[in-house]
DNA sequence: AATGAATGAGCTTTCATTCAT
DNA sequence: TATGAATGAAAGCTCATTCAT
């Protein structure tokens, strides 16, 4: 007796988030030169039809997978960039270096899709829109608390502006060296790397961590 | 009229790298992704056959491609960490961030291939082996260099590790972003931004450049 | 006005079988060295991914081949060879001297695959072990009745295995012959050689048909 | 400094019995349909481009070595049916089976040629002509001599098309049987299955060997 | 809404042939 | 004559997409 599959009907964002998270984990192991829809819907459980049903093509469920996870860390960095909660400058930046660091945002899997369409995004047009470093609202919300911690802690000669993009570049580079040799450099050694950065920067703020 | 084209005979080495500078070129503007042995064949300008007559298989240019760039990078920093050249530390650290911002390193289509096969890299240990930003040996050589400027300024409190974790991180990041948004970040704000970083870890070596 | 093709779903059984027919025909027709899927496809009315999907190589999909036609030569040699419905050897021997001639076994197509793997078998291993003239079974069975038939007829000085390997070698070469020059020789005249050969070897129970 | 290959000038009939007996061997170790131009050159010791300067083409090269080695069989056979040295029908009997079972005409190499031809031949008009078993002559003469033979011997009711065309059928089976399975059938004992199928033939002029 | 067999464009790779040396 | 690097047509195979079920 053959035991059918069941034909499960479930509502279409549902089934879109199974797919985006199969992608994800898809990407992580093989790479994105190697993702199939075949791959990717098997690893969802689900028939290949039905990815095309919900994103009508590949390139479709690509985008909007990097839309997911781009869209997840940019609504965490601006909630504590824009929130109300922190009573001061300096909790603020240190809960945005926490949120940086976090098993969330340092998740292999998430980093491994960061950096297969950076690798693709200088090409791409479509990537290079969506996952835009130049993320520029939330570069300018950064440039601003760190003016407004220059201000707060009378610290001259500092730069917003340079400070911003070197913190930026730091994580960046970080997560990458994270993702790459994650031996050789492990979350917590990342973490203290970017907390030197900013407490030389802001003594008055931020607390080196030895 | 029909310009038949000349049927010319070079040796191997030359057209290996003719090739290999065509795939730079075509991972640059088209990305990894995209690459077909035909796409970079057109662009040198060659035939189909001659690439995998050199090469074997498109898996093989790949490689080396990556590994030509590695390798030239490789190489420009070993010499700056081992020559006598330089009077002194401060030479040798000015030297290396010179360096890593020069034109050579910092164009375009060698920063596009190194991270076209960073993205890749997780998933491909042949690439991850190759490209290794774990290049171990520049990573110790580097940290010594920071540790004997430690010691020569009296620093206190620095961590030659921690300072070599970050400057590489950073110079990663700052490439990354020269990428994906050189709009929003020149080549000259990257090496000052750095310059900063080295400048605040080692006063005595390093001037700010403002 | 264009007649667009109906995209017709049927099992996989169905699908291989209709596959291996037209590689049969197409192996007759244009010879082993000669085929490609684009041809068998074709001949088969099919679409060039469809063999794939089925045989995943086109090596699968010769040696599926070459093993269904000798499949179908050996479950009917056997049955003859094993049957109980003989009333006696000699019912048993002219039997298998029928099949072996009958029209379906010295059927053009059949026979000209048989004689493309044999060309390639010596060189392939996985061919020879299918076609395995020394399909060790049959020749075993066909050596046992033979002896019977020696004991039944009193025969003196006759060697079974001998007997059994000269009617094999006859009946492979008089198939050769039919195969490169029908014109020489008839399917009947054939048969009748191949009757001389037992005739002579068993008179009392083979005669003669001239 | 550099060995270099010594170009050696051969007059044009040597060049082209070297490639002959390369494209042989090869056909032998790898099958019809694996044979390539590199892979006889090579085999042969000598450069690609030489197999197309004498032979023009793979298909003549090919069709040479195919005619090579039919015509020194074809030569081999016509000599004993036409020569004169032979005092009886008995002694030219025996020297034809001789030579069919001789180690020159069983040998490996030339039967591994023989059948993958066989195996093209039908769907090749070219290899028939050349092969053809249909060796009119041959059989015609053949056919005499057993004619000759049934009346000196006064055998009655003996066809010596039939007997001829049974003989031949033999001998390709032999051959064919040798070839694939020279474990279960050895040049002897296939020499003795034909010897006895010509000694019942022709009691009074060949005996049975055992 | 859901499935997966079927399609065929497009890829990598092979290799007979050409031709500059 | 002789060489083998260079060419490009043609092959096998993959996989995004379609569509009968």
């Amino acid at each position: 007796m053959k035991t059918k599959k069941k034909r499960q009907i479930l509502p279409k964002e549902v089934r879109k988030e199974q797919l985006i998270h199969a992608t994800i984990n898809c990407i992580a192991r093989h790479g994105l030169s190697a993702i199939t829809m075949a791959l990717v819907t098997q690893e969802a459980g689900l028939s290949i039809g039905i990815a095309n049903l919900h994103f009508e093509s590949k390139e479709n469920l690509l985008r909007e997978t990097l839309f997911y996870v781009t869209d997840e860390y940019n609504r965490g960095q601006r909630k504590i960039l824009e929130s109300e909660i922190y009573v001061d400058t300096s909790a603020r930046i240190q809960a945005l270096l926490d949120f940086h660091f976090s098993s969330e945002v340092t998740k292999e899997t998430k980093m491994a899709v960061w950096f297969a369409f950076y690798g693709e995004a200088n090409s791409r047009p479509t990537y290079q829109k969506i996952c835009s470093l130049s993320d520029t609202e939330a570069a300018q919300a950064l440039e601003q608390m760190f003016a407004l911690a220059i201000r707060e802690g009378g610290y001259l000669n500092l730069d917003a502006g340079f400070l911003a993009a070197g913190y930026t570049a730091l994580i960046d580079g970080l997560w990458l060296n994270l993702l790459l040799a994650p031996k050789q450099l492990s979350r917590l050694k990342a973490k203290k790397v970017a907390q030197h950065y900013l407490a030389n920067a802001f003594p008055k703020h931020i607390v080196r961590q030895d």
